[in-house]
DNA sequence: TGCCATACTTCCCGGATGGATACCATGGCG
DNA sequence: CGCCATGGTATCCATCCGGGAAGTATGGCA
């Protein structure tokens, strides 16, 4: 026992910022509510519209009723997008991106950028990876 | 059949970049490779200095030693990370960022920025849907 | 002859995630 | 009466991610 675990002092790792380490770090938090598998579609897709559900669906492409309601409730639930139901028949129900999910475009499009300049070198040094393993 | 599905002509949805929405969209690599549970908190350890493995599993803190192996493989394999095996006993390894791996720095920085700005205003907004089935 | 430290690896398991398929509710319309 | 469209639910299931506990390899040292 005794094993020193933890920072010690001085261990200073984040310039500025609150504690990083902390199981609920902010930024984790929304790293896994965008990391799932169609969060950042149906950001995309919304980015310049309201959408009813059949557009999304149909937008996004291969994801099931379940799965893109599920997505669709959860951001509802976090306050990123609306969920407006308009009592007609056929039923109407239009999503769109609040102003905290419209804001939240900023840091994807930085993401994005990031991405169309390197996503292709990590797609190589993967490929790579396997051809050796392959090999 | 016929049922008209994806995009049609004129649904311009992201201003100016390639294809949001095909499967291997690079935003989407990238955040799926930063959106796992402990990658976002390797990057923080690492990106004041080059780090042994036992330093990592410290500072990181609940991570067992297996899935620190499989997070920093997998980064190893993706070009993020280095990884220096010294041949003395007992043994001894150490991580440390690549350029490019730096490079994602930037873009992390903007998820922190609007994390520590706007991450209560999800957790509230969750909690507060919580509140709302609960009672 | 053990024992130590480091950096793993192996095996097994449980919960979460996402997918396939089928079904449901409403009310106008022919 | 039965069909249509919309926007979902319900049920079941395969896969994956991560966790716990224990084992492995090396060689110096007491």
């Amino acid at each position: 026992m005794a094993r020193s675990r933890g920072r010690r002092a001085g261990d200073d790792v984040s310039p500025g910022g609150p504690d990083v380490f902390s199981a609920d770090c902010p930024s984790r938090l929304v790293v896994e509510r965008i990391g799932d598998k169609w969060t950042l579609l149906v950001f995309m897709a919304l980015r310049r519209r309201v959408l009813r559900f059949g557009e999304l669906r149909d937008l996004v492409g291969a994801v099931t009723p379940k799965v893109l309601t599920q997505t669709l409730r959860s951001l509802e639930r976090d306050g990123l997008v609306t969920r407006t139901v308009y009592a007609e028949v056929p039923p109407r129900v239009e999503y769109a991106l609040t102003d905290l999910g419209r804001s939240l475009l900023g840091p994807i499009d930085a993401i994005r950028a990031w991405s169309e300049e390197n996503g292709e070198r990590i797609a190589a040094s993967r490929a790579a990876a396997a051809a050796r393993v392959g090999a």
